[in-house]
DNA sequence: CTGTTAGCGCCTTCAC
DNA sequence: GTGAAGGCGCTAACAG
């Protein structure tokens, strides 16, 4: 057989290796641990027998004599969102550079996943976690308030829980939101649509705010037909689009809470003969890879992904290293991408 | 502070429970995993003390003893293509049916961090692992040959290495790209071009010799202008199709081999003011999320990837549960997702 | 510079 | 049904 069974029978342990080379176990851990501890000569010898016994150490064992796994936890709720990979990028970045190893974990918005990864780490098996994912997973059955719970590291990134306190790292929705109403406001729109996210995520949230705000900043009176329902689903973009489509008074520009649904939005415009943004113009939320490759490409707000995963990591690592976390949530800047899915308002 | 720090001091441990519920550790072990073992009244008390106590089990140290971790490490080169998310979540599926926990590992690429996950194996960090990245991470620096190296259970899922022995999930990528081509000379095309895949890659050469294979059966001359470089990336796409584009004679239909680069073939044709696929058919290869969303949707071969994921995960398990993998790859079949981007050729 | 010793937290015989 | 004891593989004092 090409590799070992599971059953650990021929693994070489440290003990094999000391007696390979004539010397104590503890001589062999210095060597590779702190190899300018051991003579030369001994050195060699241990490598040697390192070598022919093809040693590899376990790090269970390390692990548990040092209580600590050096690696972190990073939970999303959907992987195939494109939205999360340039964070996770950023995340790794940061570890590398300390000597850390992100693992990834996805939990299709379960809840019992969400657990099992939490108990992850509480059973030490990783030092922390960071979560994408919006919401701390709910331990036990009982209703023992969260904050009074043994909660192991953790950093929140994009999504918040107000009123925990935990460190969070992200961007200002409501303002992010705010800026993409006041580039629709120059191009000389003012019956603005918004397909909303899912109202359970503070983003959603935040961004719904936001627009309203906007709104009411111009002293435009917001109008509820003109709020959609969404669910940051392609397929949701072309619903809710479809649905403000048949409006008596339609509008002449939409603010899609992501990219997905704006992308799904345009699909749907354009299928009903209507041109983007000759009739209506559409405005996302993420800048996600694929959104210079519509037709036409998508004006957006683009968030620092690879950022917002460095500085979540750093702060983590902050944490294992005893040092306090920063008061308070740290915001990054977000930016207006302008492309082709914005116009100015049509004459009509 | 609302969590611990990382230094373990506060944490309880089995003998704290022990000492609250007045047993010895041995029953409190028992209590946790087999509880039948132990008479109700003890049991209820364990369980009073290990709530009270707010106790965890510690993993690292419960693995160390039984020298398994139930988890599985899936490992991707680009955590950013939205090919692999549903694999990881076949994989998912079959892991937590059994009990196994699913960490990603990403690489970008880079041998260090492949590296870096084999060790996280070896160490017994994780039981097993699931490649994703078409290369073997290289040991050490000295050539010794990879197959004689002590390797932990592997399988290979989409990617393989040929002649090497490690049991793979894949799809026939020939037969497949064959079958695009099938579907575009029923159309009337006779000029193919293809945008190749990092030929680096097993997967990029099979679809290749798949488009020669497929016009040689067809009695048409493989012409080598019309094979364009790729690299799997929306610029690549764009650049290779303005390269085939710019050719005196240029072909009717473009085969790529992923959709990300037909989509960014779509894209430069377009930009040209030609029409898909009234000038020229695109066909891609994958069916990511984004083929359908793109203008015209794209057609496509679509590979079963949740199944792919699955079925590695099936054969993790079953290496470690001492069976043997099966002999030779798992082929798993494509089908043809007819979309828009594909029409007869145009008369001309 | 190197060896001895003593655990890290848990599970598992083996007695009782 | 329960306790005592040993050890998984490794590292960190402490001696020498």
């Amino acid at each position: 057989m090409p590799f070992e069974s599971g059953d650990g029978a021929g693994t070489a342990t440290m003990k094999d290796v000391a007696r390979l080379a004539g010397v104590s176990t503890a001589t062999v851990s210095r060597t590779l641990i702190k190899p300018e501890l051991v003579s030369t000569r001994t050195r060699e010898r241990v490598m040697k027998a390192v070598a022919e016994a093809g040693y590899t150490p376990n790090s269970l064992a390390r692990n548990l004599r040092k209580m600590q796994t050096r690696s972190i936890i990073v939970v999303v709720q959907d992987i195939t969102n494109p939205f999360y990979p340039e964070i996770l990028r950023g995340a790794e970045q940061t570890a590398q550079a300390f000597g850390y190893t992100v693992l990834m974990g996805n939990t299709d918005n379960d809840p019992v996943r969400e657990r099992a990864y939490l108990e992850l780490v509480q059973s030490r098996r990783a030092d922390g976690m960071i979560l994408l994912t919006g919401r701390l997973p709910a331990q036990g059955t009982d209703s023992v308030a969260v904050e009074r719970e043994r909660l192991p590291p953790l950093v929140f990134a994009c999504e918040h829980l107000p009123d925990l306190g935990l460190p969070t790292v992200r961007i200002d929705n409501a303002e992010a939101a705010r800026m993409a109403m006041r580039h629709l406001f120059e191009l000389g729109h003012e019956r603005i649509a918004h397909i909303a996210g899912p109202l359970n995520r503070i983003i959603s949230v935040d961004r719904l705010a936001g627009y309203r705000e906007a709104l009411t900043e111009r002293g435009l009176p917001p109008e509820p037909a003109l709020v959609a329902d969404g669910d940051f689903t392609f397929n949701s973009g072309v619903e809710a689009a479809s649905r403000l489509l048949a409006l008596a008074h339609r509008p002449t520009a939409i603010f899609a809470a992501n990219d997905e649904s704006a992308i799904g939005a345009i699909q749907a415009i354009k299928s009903q003969g209507l041109s983007v943004p000759g009739d209506i113009s559409v405005i996302g939320f993420d800048n996600i890879l694929f959104a210079a490759a519509t037709d036409p490409a998508l004006t957006t707000i683009g968030q620092p992904r690879q950022e917002i995963g460095r500085r979540a990591m750093a702060i983590m690592l902050d944490l294992l290293d005893g040092k306090s976390p920063p008061l308070g949530d740290v915001i990054l800047p977000v930016e207006l991408v302008i492309r082709r899915s914005t116009g100015p308002r049509p004459l009509a």
